[in-house]
RNA sequence: GGUGGGAUGGGUGAGAGGCUGAAACCAACAGUUUGCUAAACUGUCGUACGGGUAACUGUACCGCGGGUUCGAAUCCCGCUCCCACCGCCA
């Protein structure tokens, strides 16, 4: 959520930033505005009359105590008007908060000035590439043939106990999984980010403080008797550890990992885009994340993102890197670098990380502040990339590692997993 | 699921209609003393929003939401969460 300050101060600023998402915000700015100084008005006369009842309520008790109960309740016929003025005022001033609260929820975050103006994926630019995939001289199998020859993915299984996009992994396909996840927590760790085991379901309120709800709520699973969504990435309850929390010093630097599992319902997903792990409902991801002083948020994502490429270098996957234009950013975010692997037989990229700043965004709705150097609070930046995401990492490494009989386990994988090849 | 107890500032914890934005202690911060450390002493020390260049100032907040009252941390109603014990269960 945009702070109010914000819009007050740097109105234009935000309407040309936002441009660059395809939205024009002139009207809901303007709106906000006018409101806003509505608000401030009645806030304003609210707080005085309040002032003003507080005195006489003093007063009265005065003339009580010193027997003048004739006086006093003179004054008291007083406080009579002032006090429907005020309860009017105070519904006034609930209501225009109200108002400008729905509308700040309509604002998505404004881009860097790095961020290219775009319509959608076809706008986005390359920053980076790196390593060049394999050559067959065989048929290349996608990795739903190859999860199927070698029996290491369910998919009907996971029809059957479930629905469509809850696979089982089996055999040497589950110990893929989990060697995949313990790589990527080591390396995190190595990184300088503490391990988490979170909660995967969250109250409401951790919903709202990342910003999934109110107004994506269709995304997550949602669980009525209790009133609790399943997370649709550890982003969620991670970050809310720092929900309405004041950080006192503002020396800090909180580096963050998981690993869960994800849930998205991903409604009005179909076609070849959803087949075998391109898209799925529940699949495993390990997150970094990061709470950072604004100075240094530059350098953490610099830092988030070198940590991402390092991965995908050790695993020997050819890699590309986009920087997202305006159009095709997530709501919240100021800044998204997507990572994606070439997948040889699908002959396509397919995205396996997202790395994004999102400034005060996140921070403003989660009230996560710190001390600065003046003693003044202020809002602490938040960062979160995937590192990474285990579905198409696995179809990739299936997809570029096959040799026509067998598949390799690429080498840094093989204490982990126990075994070199799949056949 | 049953029964009982609780929720006050960074922490412990008083307060039981006006003298309380909140005692006291601890922690923290600044200073004095000190060869250094420690100790002692002095002072500062909640958050949010509004107004003001600022010093400052107004309002709100004692789990959350209502109500009673001229006046509520304190009384009444509803809710949430926490703790303890019992039951059930991994």
């Amino acid at each position: 959520m945009l702070e109010i300050q914000r819009i007050r101060n740097e109105k234009q600023a935000i309407i040309d930033g936002l441009k660059k998402r395809q939205i024009d915000a002139t009207q809901t700015l303007e709106q906000i505005l006018v409101l806003d100084t509505e608000w401030r008005k009645n806030k304003t006369s609210l707080d005085n009359i309040a002032a003003e009842s507080n005195l006489l309520a003093k007063e009265i008790g005065d003339l009580f105590k010193s027997g003048k109960s004739g006086e006093a309740n003179q004054l008291k016929e007083k406080t009579a008007v002032l006090k429907t003025s005020e309860s009017e005022l105070k519904l006034k001033v609930e209501e225009l908060e109200h108002q400008i609260q729905g509308l700040l929820y309509t604002l998505p975050n404004v881009p860097n000035d790095l961020v290219k103006n775009g319509r959608d994926a076809a706008d986005n630019e390359i920053v980076f590439s790196h390593g060049q995939g394999p050559v067959f001289s065989f048929v290349a199998h996608p990795h739903w043939d190859l999860a199927k020859k070698y029996n290491l993915i369910d998919f009907e299984l996971g029809v059957k106990v479930t629905g469509a996009g809850f696979p089982f992994y089996r055999g040497k396909g589950a110990k893929l999984q989990r060697a995949l996840i313990s790589f990527f927590l080591d390396e995190a760790q190595h990184a300088g980010y503490e391990e988490f085991i979170s909660p995967h379901m969250v109250n409401e309120a951790s919903g709202i403080g990342t910003g999934q709800l109110p107004d994506k709520e269709g995304q997550m699973y949602y669980m009525p008797a209790d009133d609790f969504y399943m997370i649709p990435t550890a982003e969620v309850p991670l970050t809310n550890i720092f929900r309405d929390v004041l950080l006192p010093d503002p020396n800090f630097s909180i580096k963050m990992c998981g690993y869960t599992p994800c849930f998205r319902r991903e409604a009005g997903s179909y076609g070849k885009d959803v087949r075998g792990l391109n898209r799925l409902h529940q699949f495993d991801k390990v997150e970094i994340v990061r709470i950072e002083n604004p100075q240094n948020t530059a350098v953490a994502l610099e830092e988030m993102m070198e940590h991402v490429k390092g991965l995908l270098i050790k695993l020997g996957l050819e890699f590309r890197i986009l920087r997202l234009c305006g159009g095709d950013m997530g709501f919240a975010s100021a800044m998204t670098y997507d990572f994606e692997v070439y997948s040889a037989a699908q002959e396509k990229w397919l995205e396996v990380s997202s790395v994004s700043r999102f400034d005060t965004f996140q921070s403003n709705r989660l009230k996560l502040r710190f001390k600065d150097a003046d003693k003044r609070s202020q809002l602490a930046h938040t960062l979160n990339g995937s590192a990474l995401a285990l579905p198409r990492i696995v179809a990739a490494l299936l997809e570029n590692y096959q040799t026509g009989n067998q598949i390799i386990i690429p080498e840094v994988l093989q204490p982990y997993t126990g075994f070199d090849t799949i056949s």
